[in-house]
DNA sequence: ATTAAACCTGACTAAACCAGTATACTTAAT
DNA sequence: ATTAAGTATACTGGTTTAGTCAGGTTTAAT
């Protein structure tokens, strides 16, 4: 069991790509696609899927490409979930719609409810992380990393 | 999207029935199919991996059934997860096969970091949550809900 | 000894989902 | 007009889900 399906790492992938390109000139589906090792076709799909999501912005035409819609600190991991599953909650919600049964609550009504707590955790975990702090993690790593004292 | 499939559901609901059961009369799977509403041959299924696991202990033949195999304080969700899925990690772990690249760790390898972190929030839940405080959770919302002052 | 109630085993299946491919089309710059 | 780019949608092979079903074994009660 993995939590992110590969779309979804693919998606997360391509946000990071995106904002670590010097803004403004447009960068075109094939390069993320090499750069990142994501089919070219597939990587076209969820892109289409976060552009309808308002999280990217496209140029079509010779010379177009892809630009992130606004600041990768304004795009959370949840923005980018929600836009590659089409929908606009992270979790279908149960207990919303099928209160507890008054006088007895169900095993299945308990079960569901720890359910939804557990989502509420990755929920938050998600919405609080940006596009730009992986962005800045990856710097981080990467000085920590090619800095190497004593060698 | 949903965190449990109905299998992990119906094995976390089947525990918790065997919770609640008088201790030391065993429990007929078609009794806890009915209670719970769990398709009767499924539930032999979701039973048998719970007892290959060690969770549960059956007594066969005529007037057998089930036990739980341990205090119900004694068994997290995390053993049920574990049991159902009939692994012994929750997750499968990514970074310590493949660790960063030295001087260049990935975009992919920060994608799966940040995954880790959130596999780590679940399991904890998960390995923190007992059969019992479920239980003690559906007895605190009956008495809640049975008490309802001003009626 | 027989029987019925229970558990055990493994094969089977319809539907959905996953991870892509493939194809045809639209748009824009040169 | 041509070409490089994004857009849209259909298709496909494989896997997983959510069960079902048939047959076998064990045991307790009669």
């Amino acid at each position: 069991m993995s939590f992110f399906n590969s779309k979804l790492r693919y998606a997360i992938c391509a946000a990071i790509d995106l904002a670590m390109q010097p803004s403004h000139d447009a960068c075109q589906s094939r390069e993320i696609a090499v750069r990142q090792g994501i089919p070219g076709p597939y990587l076209d799909q969820i892109l289409a899927a976060l552009k309808g999501a308002g999280l990217i912005r496209s140029v079509r035409g010779a010379g177009g490409g892809y630009n992130l819609a606004r600041p990768a600190d304004k795009i959370t991991i949840a923005d980018i979930v929600r836009a590659v599953l089409r929908t606009d909650r992270l979790f279908s919600s149960f207990s919303e719609e099928e209160p507890p049964d008054l006088n007895a609550p169900g095993v299945t009504w308990i079960v569901r409810d720890f359910e939804e707590q557990i989502e509420g955790l990755i929920s938050s975990r998600l919405a609080s992380t940006t596009v730009a702090d992986l962005v800045n993690r990856k710097v981080e790593l990467d000085d920590s990393l090619s800095y190497m004292p004593g060698i």
